[in-house]
DNA sequence: GAAGTTTTGTTAAAAAATTCACATTCACAA
DNA sequence: TTGTGAATGTGAATTTTTTAACAAAACTTC
């Protein structure tokens, strides 16, 4: 197949796939069907060869998908098969929460600056890192060929972040906080807003009770 | 309208839709159309309108939506108007994270309990919380009214906790930890996982080099 | 090596979500 | 009081996404 348009909803399942055939991997097995695939994802067999139709065809009929192979060329197709250097602006509770979480290194995101525009701050050192001056960023992006922008400020300062990370040339940026920021079109912007999945969880058993 | 099924996608946007009416409140501004809304949001009026209109009416023609209102009358929807007590399981980087996040209690989700298995962690005081076995989770969930919980384990632990909250009583589940886990159908279950917002950033950066 | 089995990739059908379009309702002014 | 303008709420049209169905392809067995 090979198409343009891919929609957001793809791109999810595609993480959750990567998930689940790593660990089948872990687990030994070699080979999985769309089928059984499916069902350790929880969707439809036909969404998963549909979301793989989009990359490619990476099945042979009849047997399945090697799980090592799937793997690959799942993280080839959504670009991760190198490494991505990131850059942190906003070095609170959360800030210092990502830089220490492991699992950025090992899903091929690495931090590789932190930054932040409180004095009393800069200079700390954050998991081996220095927190440097926000103003500093243009610099550093050059210098560390930081491509991803991570934005974890209070919500009032999220657009002026995003505007230094503009100015410094970034080409993505991840915004954390809890505020709308406008960047230029050509800027790739993803919004991380995980309460909403608390909002869905209280709604659902509110409604769970209702129901009773 | 007051329909059943509501999409997801909706539950998502209703959260921006607070997000951007409480900055519209916090400039003075006490009235709001769809359409401003909607442009603060990035998304089309009709959508706003569809999205409320699944819990009620709460605009006036020919005027627009009050603010304050408006926001009173989506958490009431969405179940937040109320506090709720969630108990976290696997104290580790990101789990600390967590229980130290403002933004939590600020949108009425109490973390009021932090379960670890592992014996150096018991007994440590974060956030002016006791780390407790997670063999207490039976009495505790009793104890605090605990609804939902948050599972941040290792991968390999999470079902193991899920089997722990589930055993104890809880209603909802929001696994942060990267791997799937099952649980009964009563019990509502959300997955967290911002990788997918990476992947997605590095998959549209890497494609819009591809068409340079 | 032909027949049978399995499972993919893809087209067609169905379902769901989004957008359009407008009648309806409200505020305000003449 | 009636007319005008504005913006909601909603049914209809459109678009998108998901699911079903099946022909094509690759292994297996006899």
């Amino acid at each position: 197949m090979k198409s343009e348009h891919i929609p957001k909803a793809t791109i999810a399942r595609l993480a959750t796939y990567i998930q689940v055939l790593s660990e089948f991997k872990r687990e030994g097995t070699d080979v999985v069907s769309s089928e059984r695939l499916a069902e350790a994802c929880s969707v439809n067999s036909s969404q998963i060869r549909k979301d793989l139709a989009y990359f490619g065809e990476f099945g042979v009929r009849g047997v399945g998908y090697y799980v090592q192979d799937l793997i690959t060329s799942i993280k080839r197709s959504l670009g991760i098969d190198r490494a991505w250097n990131c850059g942190l602006v906003g070095v609170g509770n959360l800030g210092r929460a990502l830089l220490r979480h492991r699992e950025f290194s090992r899903k091929g995101f690495n931090i590789r600056g932190a930054f932040d525009c409180d004095p009393y701050k800069i200079g700390e050192i954050v998991e081996g890192m220095e927190i440097v001056c926000s103003r500093q960023l243009p610099a550093k992006v050059k210098e560390l060929s930081l491509e991803i922008g991570i934005i974890t400020t209070p919500p009032e300062r999220a657009q002026r972040a995003a505007n230094y990370l503009v100015g410094a040339g970034i080409k993505g940026i991840i915004n954390f906080a809890p505020s709308r920021i406008s960047v230029p079109s050509h800027i790739h912007l993803e919004y991380v807003d995980f309460f909403h999945h608390f909002y869905a969880a209280a709604f659902h058993i509110r409604f769970a009770e209702h129901q009773e």
